[in-house]
DNA sequence: TACCATTCGTTCGGTTAGCTAATGAATTGA
DNA sequence: TCAATTCATTAGCTAACCGAACGAATGGTA
C-alpha cells in the first residue's frame, strides 16, 4: 500500500485548488448570469423545493445549509414574486408550509433552460473526455457540499 | 454512435446540475471558512499574482474576471496587510506594479495548509473512485470558469 | 506644440448574499 | 402552571461584487 503513506488525498495540494476553483467558477457562474432572471440562489432553493416537497423554513434552511435569517428574506422575495405559497402549519402555529406554485415551478424550467443555453454551450464545446470528467465529479461535489 | 444523438450535452441538465453544485459548494466552502484568516477572494488574487510574477491592477482584473472596483479594493486590503507592494510603473505612471511580499507568500501558504485541514479532511474520507473523479475534474472546471 | 481620444486606477453609490444577536409567539415538559 | 425550548422574524452588520463618473497620464495627430 504505497498509496497509503500519501500525507494529503488525492495529490499535491487537491483541497488546495479545488478551493481556487469553487471561488472562480462560482464567479464566472455569477457574472454569466443574466440579471432578469432569478439568482443563483433562488435557483437553489427553489429547486430544493420542488424536488423534497413541501417543507417548512427551517428546513429548508437546513437543505440549503444557510441560517434561518438569511431563509426569511429569501422566502419572502420569492412569495413576492409568486414563486411559492407560505401556508401557516396545521399543528404548530410557528411553523410554515412552504410550496413552489405552478409559476414557481415554470419559472424553475426557465431558469434551467437559461442555464442551458450559455452553461450547457461552454459544457458542449469540451473535448468529450473534459465533459466525462466533469458528469462523474458533479455529484461527488454535491456529496462533498452537503455532507 | 447512439450518444451522438443527445440532444444536451453530457446527459439531462448537465449544466443545470453544475450550476447548483457551484452555489452550493461555494457556500460550504464559505460557510467552513475561518474567520481570521485571508477571504476566498483574496487568496485566489494572491494566488494569482504569486503564480504569474508581477502585474498591474488590470492585468490581475483580468485574471480573477473581476472589475477594476472590485481589484482597487482587494488591492488596498492586501496591502494593507503587507501581503503585497504597490509601486508605480517605470514607464507608464498610470499604471501600478503588484508583487507579493515575503509575508504575503508566507499567508498564502498558510491559507492553503488551513485550506488542507478540512477540506483535505473530508477529500480523503471519499472513496478512491470519488477522488479521482475530483482529481481529474478540478481543472476542466478552472478551464471552465477561466475560458 | 496644442489638442483630443484613450487608458489607468480610483471614488462613489448600490446590490446581493450571507452572518449574529435579539425578539415575540407558540409549543412542550416537568 | 411555568420554565425551557423552538420557530420565524427583525435589525444591523459584513463581504463581494457591480456600473457610472472622474482625474491623471499617455499617445497620436494636426
Amino acid at each position: 500500500m504505497s498509496d497509503a503513506d500519501e500525507p494529503v488525498a488525492g495529490g499535491p495540494d487537491l483541497a488546495g485548488r479545488v478551493r481556487l476553483m469553487v471561488v472562480r467558477l462560482r464567479r464566472r457562474v455569477q457574472s454569466e448570469h443574466s440579471r432578469s432572471a432569478l439568482s443563483g440562489v433562488q435557483i437553489s432553493a427553489l429547486d430544493s423545493l420542488s424536488r423534497f416537497g413541501p417543507l417548512t423554513p427551517r428546513e429548508l434552511a437546513v437543505c440549503e445549509r444557510i441560517q434561518p435569517p438569511t431563509m426569511t428574506k429569501l422566502i419572502a422575495a420569492l412569495e413576492f414574486d409568486g414563486l411559492i405559497t407560505r401556508e401557516t402549519h396545521p399543528r404548530d402555529r410557528r411553523q410554515l408550509i412552504l410550496r413552489t406554485t405552478p409559476v414557481g415551478e415554470q419559472a424553475l424550467a426557465a431558469a434551467v433552460r437559461e442555464t442551458e443555453e450559455w452553461l450547457g454551450k461552454r459544457l458542449s464545446e469540451l473535448s468529450e473526455e473534459d465533459r466525462a470528467a466533469v458528469m462523474a465529479a458533479v455529484d461527488v461535489f454535491n456529496k462533498l457540499a452537503g455532507g
